[in-house]
DNA sequence: TCGAAAAGCACCGAAATAGTGCTAAAATAC
DNA sequence: GTATTTTAGCACTATTTCGGTGCTTTTCGA
């Protein structure tokens, strides 16, 4: 039903979370009694979105992660490409499509699919935050 | 990965076959060989469009199915929903959602959502044909 | 009355997803 | 330098969704 997957939404909440608390390393366990969500899967989500480069982490205490630049600056489209791939609508659109010769409409579910990556990239995660949290600007 | 299922692929293309072929009546057999498709596979989905009114069936020899309106008339949106329920990117759009009070992107998911309900609300399953082979004016 | 075609119902297998366990490595505090 | 906090890595399980099929019934035309 076109949904994100749990790994998305919880990314996008975490790095909104992050988002609110500049520069600040929060912990993974800080952030999941803050927005209630499990734990280890979302240690999971945030090792990947470090990978990525999306976030940076330190280990030991008063460790976490923070965000490497600015959240104007992090388009969802990056986030949902780090966590489930590429921002496909069909595999066609991902890869290569076994029907290609039969397939009325190759062409027009690529136009949707741009729309919609257009969508996504055109959308960043401070976007996400009600405007009040807001970049508090609390140190 | 913000995938259609393949039932709304399908059904996507059945229905852009159909206009292809304004009001003349498509067999599953026809369609499933012109596009190779799994037959009771769009047997299936062909039956729950007919049942949401989309397309119009008679049965017997010379039966199958065919648009009940033009395609100009027939936003994506509409089949994705017959085919895979409402259009919504997490389950806090589709209804409620436990983590509500933790949940800090609430308002932000459902921007993006309504951004791409949009997208295919705009686009109609003629637009998905190539431009040639649209409204050929057959029979 | 026979055959073609949709309608209905129920089921199966495979793949993706959500979630967990455990151990190792790093950083800090004492 | 030892204990503690916290990320990193690896592997695994359970559940759900999805893709696909089988079989019977009903309808319609020839």
């Amino acid at each position: 039903m076109l949904r994100l997957t749990r790994r998305s939404e919880y990314g996008l909440m975490a790095l909104a979370y992050l988002a609110s608390r500049p520069r600040e390393y929060c912990s993974v366990r800080e952030i999941v009694e803050e927005l209630k969500l499990p734990k280890r899967l979302l240690a999971e989500v945030l090792k990947d979105l470090s990978r990525a480069g999306t976030v940076e982490a330190t280990r030991g205490p008063g460790g976490g992660y923070r965000l490497v630049r600015s959240a104007e600056e992090l388009p969802l489209a990056r986030v949902v490409e780090i966590l489930e791939g590429p921002v496909a609508m069909t595999d066609c659109m991902a890869q290569t499509c076994e029907l290609e010769a039969s397939c009325i409409i190759q062409t027009g579910i690529g136009r949707v699919t741009s729309s919609i990556r257009n969508v996504l990239e055109d959308m960043t995660v401070a976007e996400l935050l009600p405007a009040s949290s807001e970049a508090p600007l609390a140190v």
